[in-house]
DNA sequence: ATTATAGTTGACCGACCGGTCAAGTCAAGA
DNA sequence: TCTTGACTTGACCGGTCGGTCAACTATAAT
């Protein structure tokens, strides 16, 4: 009954660790504690598990501190400082506990299977659309409040998140959580004018 | 005599195609017509390879388009501009050839291999750490020049390297070197005070 | 009580993985 | 001419890969 999302759960947590090629059905057996022909009675392949575990993670994250963090009583632009928190939190709490930061699990599995399987990749697309809009409509608030000047907001929340994955990314390489909260504050700098 | 060059430059293609983990070193010998056998004499576990490819990239890429794009003789602030033209140009070639957009090396083996071997993470943060000094050199001569106002030149330098590869990092998750092109001009915008 | 169905087990498959090795080729130095 | 050592060959290794399957159990509807 539960076997199922328990599978997608050990998944999650060894995808975002590791990565999707390096981790086999057999370990993830293993720590579900399960058998293999269990695993394929729920999937029919290794590309349907990712595929499901990118799905239920989007839901989680969207539902979870991304909802917290464009909280529409917080005021608009603090709810971009309120993100940039709450992944310098989460990843330096994932180093202590695993002792290396695993970054963001949509943009390592994008750039790991982007150019080997175009339905995962337009599924993580996907997800990264679903951000930017949280990041436009946070702006468009912002500007319609006048608290920022006019700006062409969906180029600037598609550069916003650029940013955001780019942070992460190089705070990974560096297995420094720090990296965040010192690049963090450029973010909201980032501007794309409305005619460029 | 040139079989080490050509099991690289091999392997160096793979891995920027695909990944490391998916490519295996049979594929590499077939491509580089030689044996296992041979592969062995040159390196002595495929992780040396990727640290062999990791090096000379980042030798090409240093004198290569990154050489050119900061170019002394081009006013400070339009080499990023050149930079993101070649990183453009570039990423569109490739596609056209293999259909699909890359992206960077090392932020592709950087978030797929950073949480399993510490030895390869440090390395390709040398790589970033070496593309954070051109911009930041760049930047002093651009405040040196009073062309840009003072701003923490280290921490912007970080900032714009991170929203490179961010930028490369959302333009392949949608296939679309496009996106480089309608996102960069943000590049210039980042500034991190000197202060903050 | 019977049947259908969902879920589980564990042995099994061929293919491929990274890596080894003994045997040989070949060019240069003594 | 003989020896050395870099280089190459191709068969081979144990282990793991993703995936299959027939048999079994448990549950619930008929």
């Amino acid at each position: 009954m539960d076997t199922r999302k328990r599978i997608i759960k050990v998944a999650k947590s060894l995808f975002h660790n590791r990565s999707y090629a390096d981790v086999g059905i057999k370990e993830i057996c293993d720590k579900a504690d399960i058998q293999k022909g269990s695993f394929y009675h729920f999937f029919s392949a290794k590309r349907d598990l990712v595929l499901a575990v990118i799905e239920e993670f989007a839901e989680d994250w969207a539902h979870g501190f991304v909802h917290e963090a464009f909280d529409p009583d917080l005021p608009p632009m603090e709810r971009i400082d309120y993100l940039i928190d709450a992944a310098y939190f989460w990843q330096k709490a994932a180093k202590n506990l695993e002792g290396h930061m695993p970054g963001c699990l949509f943009g390592n599995l994008a750039l790991e299977i982007s150019t080997q399987d175009d339905v995962l990749r337009a599924k993580l697309s996907a997800v990264f659309h679903m951000a930017r809009e949280r990041f436009k409509s946070t702006l468009d608030e912002a500007v319609a409040s006048k608290i920022i000047a006019p700006l062409d907001t969906q180029r600037t929340a598609e550069a916003m998140l650029a940013y955001l994955e780019g942070m992460i990314l190089i705070a990974k390489a560096s297995n420094d959580p720090e990296t965040i909260y010192r690049l963090g504050s450029a973010l909201k700098s980032i501007r794309i004018e409305i005619n460029a």
